[in-house]
RNA sequence: GGGCGUAUAGCUCAGUGGUAGAGCACUGUGUUGACAUCGCAGGGGCCGGGAGUUCAACUCUCUCUACGCCCACCA
């Protein structure tokens, strides 16, 4: 029973009504206790997010592995959710409050948190929606959130366990500070890009009368941020350096501050580079830190001469001159910026040494030599990085980084494609701590306390650092949340109820957990009431599907947060959070170019879904996806697939309209005809061609597969050759045949395009109860028939011949035409006498004669070692079949040459595999009989 | 400075140690009612340059060139 399909296919009007169909019904994660797992996490999209093109990427690949598994039978989750995002999210609602002339610091922190949340409830769910469009089948009724009750449970329970395992510490140094979000962020987030900056020199005069060895009482240091002098320390020259030996442990008096700082022996001293001596600056640059801390200076008496917007504040031992305080870092083209205002007054001073370029012979004198500067950025605020000497906690990644390194190396845990390893390697042998506190409200806030004395005390609530504490002390929280990355690291396993699954904790735990005791209480209510996801009865999640079975990521996350799962999943499971990780490359717009808001080359996903279908965009994806490579935007291309679509939508038309239908078996039909047999054989290839792309994570060849499968065997011959002659009617086989065939590409095509598979199936027959989302992966047990794959290849040879050859020789391709056939090989004689409607129809020779051709003008044909003779009784002027014949003879005689002088090369025959060597054979063979026909064909036209 | 990747038809991309493919574009043409979002036929490539290994290289090695990305403290 089928229900009538309309004239075009319209991806709009059924995309909506069948996601709506598989999440109403629970098709996304149907009940299967008993089948074997399959699990993929999605990488948790911020909550502030909408679906980019790369999201389409990414989710496309999951759902085709999640679809293909659930189709195996195996009981497929796909866990979803989205992480709270701690900067971005904050970022978003400040930014609305600006809007409205308000402002972040008008509210207390628990104010100004529940804002966050009810701002999250009204909009957070654009992309979870986003997703439904695409297609996507997750298993909604789990969603997740990283500030979930149990989530937020897990997130307090890793850190204090960390802690207490030494694994995460509290440290005074350098950061990256972000000035504008004014908070610390981890080496990740910082963005090196190159600025044209300048280079000023100074002079450092020499105190007490010290003079260097070549008589100068200054020594000259160079730099790019003249402004950090302010808060000098020392002067370094290398160890071995003769010209300054004599100086190392006199000091410098520095100009403005008037600073008396002494001139240390450091390794980091490049002698070659500069004047070789390098002024010191502890409190504001990594290096300089450095040298500070082995010069002696405790990180706490490092002079620190910024505040946390960068502005110049007074250091410790209040030597900046009141005109410099408060002032910009700096600012270009002003005087009010610090840099500018340091230049300047040493030029007064005559501590400049000016950049003199000479062109022309005119000398000309600059403050500062021009130079292009590595600038670090922070990837969120958008401007420069500042150093800066706080204390913050780190996480001993290197620590973590152990197992994870030994997984890959040992293969416990894959990298596809395997490329990725050396950078994997690089990264995670050079690992340095990660500080994961951020000066930020919108987060897991840190479980630690401080008595008066700053003393620690890192519990899972108040009352058991209160308990750790002396009872009279009263105890301050740590205002610091953590950096959402470190949530999102517990994603594979904490999202399955990890520690305890099912969560233990009800509503009423909820004002002590989830991320806040007591005092930010109000963090908690305003979500999910249920407190966590529903566990199904008596289900373990976490037994079963942890470890899950694979990872899907663009490779901008590889360290953020794969390698960042394998560290915390290794620690606190003990186990790979995954066994294998596959990482993919960007979309980049049509030119090439990274997309990006600034250049507004930015392609909607959901504007492509609305123009081509969603199924269209998706199989574009997984077309375009091999391994390892970026993928160019081309709407060409998907504009190709939404015509696939209405190709195999129009091939279903044909089916109902010659009364073929949903099969009743999901073995193949029993066939006798060979074109039966035939498609049955191609099926079985497509299959098993199929599983092996997807085992191999080809997406491409996996696309491709399919896609040539339907259009070119199903379509283009496979419907052509079943079409019975004129007022002929389907015979009974060929109908069974024909409709298990479109039912096992609908089953195979679904992964890529779920929604006009699901469409048709549903119109294929009356399988109200058994749609194919849960359908069964084909496992035909018919093998490939090679007699019948032969027959219809020497079919279609002999059609696609007789159609090039018309069409050379101008002949309307509708023409029926008679051939002979002189001398028949068994082969010929079987297929002719087997599918005479197909002849006729479709190689459109209305009668073959075994005998040989009446004289006159005629063509030549050949298939295999056939030669057909077509006699065209005028209808064409012979030196256009002769010029044809030629080109052909021409063609074969080359190649039949270079074969025969491989051959003919003992080293070839002695040394190359013999299955070259037959080949080769084989080919001569055909090409010399193809140069003997075409030969006699022409003789005989004269 | 280190690492990785890419250079194949006009465009976007596959590809294998045995002599190169797809989609789109292009040219010609339209045969019975699934489909013009289509059918059929066709043109088009010293597979970035050079060297080496091999009987044989687009495919392996080295090198050069161009482009892209990641990591890194050059003041």
């Amino acid at each position: 029973m089928t229900s009538e399909l309309s004239k075009t296919f319209d991806p709009a009007a059924i995309e909506q009504r069948w996601y709506q169909h598989w999440e109403d019904n629970g098709l996304f994660r149907p009940d299967r206790p008993d089948a074997e797992a399959y699990t993929i996490v999605n990488p948790p999209p911020n909550v502030t997010g909408s679906l980019h093109i790369g999201h389409a990427l990414d989710n496309t690949l999951q759902d085709i592995m999640i679809r293909y598994e659930r189709l195996r039978g195996k009981d497929a989750l796909w866990v979803v959710g989205t992480d709270h995002a701690g900067i971005a999210t904050q970022m978003v609602v400040e930014r609305q409050l600006e809007a409205a002339q308000d402002k972040r610091t008008n509210y207390s922190r628990e104010d100004f948190i529940a804002k966050v949340w009810q701002w999250k409830e009204e909009s957070g769910g654009t992309i979870t929606r986003q997703l439904r469009r695409l297609g996507c089948s997750m298993d909604w009724s789990r969603e997740q959130f990283t500030m979930d009750p149990h989530f937020s449970d897990a997130v307090m329970k890793v850190f204090v366990d960390l802690y207490n395992d030494g694994l995460i510490y509290r440290d005074k140094r350098l950061v990256n500070w972000d000035p504008k979000l004014k908070t610390a962020i981890s080496d990740l987030e910082v963005e090196t890009q190159e600025i044209k900056g300048s280079f000023w020199h100074f002079r450092y005069p020499l105190a007490d009368g010290v003079k260097l060895a070549n008589g100068r009482d200054y020594i000259q240091v160079a730099t790019t941020r003249p402004e950090t002098m302010l808060a000098d320390m020392a002067v370094a020259v290398h160890p071995t350096d003769e010209r300054y030996a004599s100086v190392v442990g006199k000091f410098v008096t520095l100009p403005i501050t008037g600073r008396r700082i002494p001139i240390l022996a450091d390794e980091h001293a490049d002698p070659e580079l500069g004047s070789g001596a390098v002024k010191i600056t502890p409190g504001h640059d990594f290096n300089d830190f450095e040298v500070g801390k082995r010069a002696g200076f405790a990180p706490g008496e490092m002079l620190n001469m910024l505040d946390a917007e960068a502005n110049v504040s007074q250091t410790s031992d209040g030597l900046i001159p009141d005109e410099f305080l408060g002032l910009h870092r700096f600012r270009k083209d002003k005087v009010d910026g610090a840099r500018e205002l340091v230049v300047q007054r040493l030029k007064e001073q005559g501590f400049l040494i000016p950049h003199v370029t000479e062109q022309d012979g005119e000398r000309t004198e600059h403050d500062a030599e021009p130079r292009t500067i590595q600038t670090p950025f922070g990837d969120r605020g958008g401007v420069v990085i500042e150093p800066w000497l706080t204390d913050q906690w780190y996480v001993d990644a290197a620590q973590l980084a152990k197992k994870p390194i030994e997984a890959v190396k040992s293969g416990e845990v894959e990298i596809v494609p395997k490329s990725w390893e050396k950078t994997f390697f690089n990264w995670m042998e050079n690992i340095q701590p990660w500080c994961v506190s951020r000066q930020l409200w919108w987060g897991h806030r840190i479980p630690a306390w401080f008595n008066a004395d700053g003393e620690i005390f890192v519990a899972l609530t108040e009352e058991a650092a209160q308990a750790k504490a002396d009872p009279d002390a009263v105890l301050t929280r740590d205002n610091d949340v953590l950096d959402t990355w470190f949530s999102s690291a517990l994603w594979p396993f904490a999202t399955l109820g990890w520690p305890n699954d099912p969560p233990q904790h009800g509503v009423g735990d909820h004002a002590q957990h989830g991320g806040g005791a007591g005092s930010v209480g109000r963090e908690v209510p305003l979500h999910l009431p249920s407190g966590g996801p529903p566990p199904r009865s008596g289900e373990d999640l976490l037994a079963k599907h942890y470890p899950n079975n694979l990872l899907i990521s663009g490779f901008d996350i590889l360290f953020f947060w794969d390698a960042r799962m394998m560290m915390m999943g290794r620690h606190l499971t003990g186990q790979n959070p995954w066994p294998r990780l596959y990482l993919h490359g960007l979309v980049r717009a049509a030119d090439g170019q990274k997309m990006s808001k600034s250049k507004g080359n930015v392609v909607d996903p959901l504007g492509l879904i609305e123009q081509y279908g969603a199924d269209a965009l998706r199989f574009f994806m997984a077309a375009m996806e091999s391994q390892g490579r970026d993928i160019k935007m081309d709407d060409r291309r998907v504009e190709g697939y939404r015509n696939f679509a209405t190709k195999l939508w129009n091939a279903t038309r044909f089916c109902q309209a010659n009364g073929i239908a949903a099969s009743t078996t999901l073995e193949a039909p029993a066939a006798t005809s060979a074109v039966n047999r035939w498609i049955i054989g191609e099926v079985v290839e497509t299959q098993a061609k199929l599983d092996q792309a997807l085992a191999d994570l080809r997406f491409d060849t996996a696309a491709g597969t399919i896609y040539h499968f339907v259009w070119d065997n199903f379509c283009d011959w496979y419907i052509e050759l079943i079409k019975p002659g004129l007022g002929a009617n389907f015979d009974a086989e060929t109908k069974a045949v024909a409709g298990w065939v479109l039912d096992q590409i609908l089953v195979m095509l679904h992964p890529f395009m779920p929604f006009v598979t699901e469409e048709l199936w549903s119109k294929q027959g009356d399988r109200a109860d058994y749609p194919l989302i849960t359908a069964k992966w084909p496992e035909p047990r018919a093998k490939v028939d090679a007699a019948a794959k032969a027959e219809v290849e020497w079919l279609i040879a002999l059609t696609s011949a007789m159609r090039a050859a018309k069409n050379e020789l101008g002949i309307p391709p509708g023409t029926k035409l008679e051939a002979y056939l002189a001398d028949p090989s068994d082969a010929a004689k079987t297929v002719i006498a087997g599918n005479q409607s197909a002849i006729e129809r479709i190689a459109r020779i209305s009668a073959v004669h075994f005998e040989a051709a009446p004289d006159g003008a005629a063509m030549q044909i050949g298939v295999g070692a056939d030669s057909f003779v077509v006699p065209l009784a005028g209808l064409v002027d012979i030196e256009a079949e002769k010029s044809r014949l030629t080109k052909a003879l021409e063609v074969s005689a080359k190649e039949a040459k270079s074969l025969e002088g491989r051959l003919s090369n003992a080293n070839f025959v002695d040394r190359a595999k013999p299955e070259a060597v037959e080949k080769a054979k084989a080919d001569f063979a055909h090409h010399s009989a193809e140069v003997e026909r075409l030969t006699a064909a022409l003789e005989r036209l004269g």
